[in-house]
RNA sequence: GCGGGUGUAGCUUAGCGGUCUAAAGCACUGCCCUGUCACGGCAGGGAUCGCCGGUUCAAAUCCGGUCACCCGCGCCA
């Protein structure tokens, strides 16, 4: 029966099988070394020369994929290892079975590569320590989204990605070929969320969304991971961001409970979180983003990228906050299905959340009126005969909703202080690469 | 799309007019090593310095073009 690295602590004395990939390989020439690597961690196993795997041992290489059958042993005094769980045993091994040689690995997994290296090789890449980690830590903010909004009574929704209509205007979508017809990849599962929310009340979805933007940035991706939640009832925007305030507190304690090792590894504390992250109104913001830093944005319809690093340094200085709400964008600047603020209809009942200098949530109340929503359909310009399918779930009674998108990479990125969103995507489409750069099929 | 930057062994980088017949660390090959843990030691293989052209007695080094990538901006999550 194979035992995982992990569990080598309590077998001190017995016979185990392991079966794992070779890390790296120490030989002292009648004494070899193998760091061997599994799923749960890395041990230490010997090969001495009276072991009748030995000769065997002389041929491993990092990257092979052995099993192997040996004695757990208490290591020697002075030769423990703290830095890893297993240090204080190590497994001497007597029988060893290659079950997959590999190939000279490409680069070193101990050392820093470029991000294009890493995206070369990212089948391999992955493998270090470093992006085990990245993923790790990402797959339990998806864990921890998806645990919290159940036991606030969401149901998990699958919405399609391929859709008829270029729905939200603004970023631009790419278009397909649909049998006959053309069709488009969805921007967001804004529509699907919304009309769910006539069948459920409270409905979440994680999912991928696509935006066919020609931009080269540090914070962009051609296809991300959007985490959307929409609910009804509620009374204004601010349902929805104490809502999202609730759900972050719980995501990182989440995280502080079951990625602390992983957080020491990128040497990063988790932010504190307020019990009431700041909020200011975009005309505000503004406000201070003139007076205090010089930068005049007073006529913009929002805040550019310098604006956003700055009123987020305005936000740890006097609330001592990685996080802010900015509330109340124009009208004209949001989706016609956007809330207006009754007391101003020119401002939006919609926020962003800013964490350490980006956007990573859009939010807001959204037009339940059917009428309302045909008029504002009109007002935009554009054609009601379209939507004719989204609006069936307003035309039948649709309570006062909202609700918010969080995106998964970038907040990953934010949380670990990563120079690049691609660092933290898993096969990340941009500009220039699906997988493989697109250049190469161009020449080639 | 616009602006800036960078391209030197498999990887990470040094060299930035002559001393370059291109250097180092890691990886790779061979030999040595019974306590290493990114083991160590000795030896070796591996690069027409992205590509094309120009300036010069002389170009990895300067200039122009080109290709590729990176960063910033618009836009956005």
């Amino acid at each position: 029966m194979r035992v995982l690295i992990k569990d080598i602590k309590n077998k001190e004395g017995e016979s185990v099988e392991l079966k794992g990939w070779v890390d790296v390989r120490r030989d002292h020439g009648k004494l070899i070394f193998i760091d061997l690597r599994d799923r749960s961690g890395v041990c230490q196993v010997i090969f001495l020369p009276s072991s009748a795997a030995y000769e065997a041992a002389k041929e491993l290489r990092s990257e092979w994929v052995v099993r192997l059958n040996g004695k757990v042993n208490r290591r020697p005094k002075g030769m423990e290892n703290p830095k890893i769980e297993s240090g204080e045993f190590e497994v001497a091994v007597d029988e060893l079975t290659v079950l997959s040689r590999a190939e000279e690995i490409p680069f070193d997994p101990a050392s820093d590569i470029s991000l294009e290296t890493f995206l070369d090789w990212q089948p391999f890449a992955l493998r270090t320590e470093k992006n085990r980690n990245i993923f790790k830590i990402q797959a339990e903010i998806v864990r921890a989204f998806r645990d919290f909004l159940i036991s606030k009574d969401f149901t998990e929704v699958q919405v399609p990605k391929i859709v008829a209509q270029a729905t939200e205007g603004g970023a631009n979508v790419f278009k397909i070929d649909y049998f006959e017809n053309k069709a488009y990849l969805a921007q967001s599962p804004q529509f699907y969320k919304q009309i769910m929310v006539g069948v459920f009340e409270r409905v979440f979805t994680i999912g991928n969304a696509y935006r066919a933007e020609e931009h080269s940035t540090t914070r962009h991706l051609n296809e991300y991971t959007s985490m959307d939640l929409e609910f009804g009832f509620i009374n204004d925007h601010t349902d929805v961001m104490a809502l999202e305030n609730e759900l972050l507190v719980y995501v990182f304690n989440h995280l502080s409970k079951n990625c602390a090792k992983e957080f020491e590894f990128f040497g990063v504390e988790l932010p504190k979180i307020p019990e009431a992250i700041p909020s200011l109104k975009l005309k505000d913001a503004q406000k201070i983003l003139k007076e205090k830093y010089g930068l005049d944005l007073l006529n913009e319809p929002d805040l550019d990228p310098q604006g956003e690093r700055l009123i987020c340094q305005y936000a740890k200085e006097n609330f001592d906050s990685d996080f802010i709400f900015i509330t109340h964008y124009p009208t004209e600047k949001r989706p016609f299905y956007t809330f207006p603020d009754p007391t101003n209809p020119d401002f939006t009942r919609s926020f962003d959340l800013l964490f350490k200098g980006i956007e990573i949530t859009t939010g807001g109340q959204r037009i339940h009126d059917y009428q309302m929503l045909v008029d504002n359909i009109k007002k935009w310009k554009i054609n009601p005969a379209h939507f004719d399918f989204y609006l069936q779930a307003f035309k039948y009674g649709m309570p006062p909703e909202g609700g918010l998108a969080i995106g998964l990479e970038r907040i990953t990125q934010k949380l670990l202080n990563l120079d690049n969103i691609r660092e933290v995507t898993l096969f990340p489409r941009d500009m220039n690469r699906i997988d493989i750069l697109l250049s190469t099929l161009k020449n080639g």
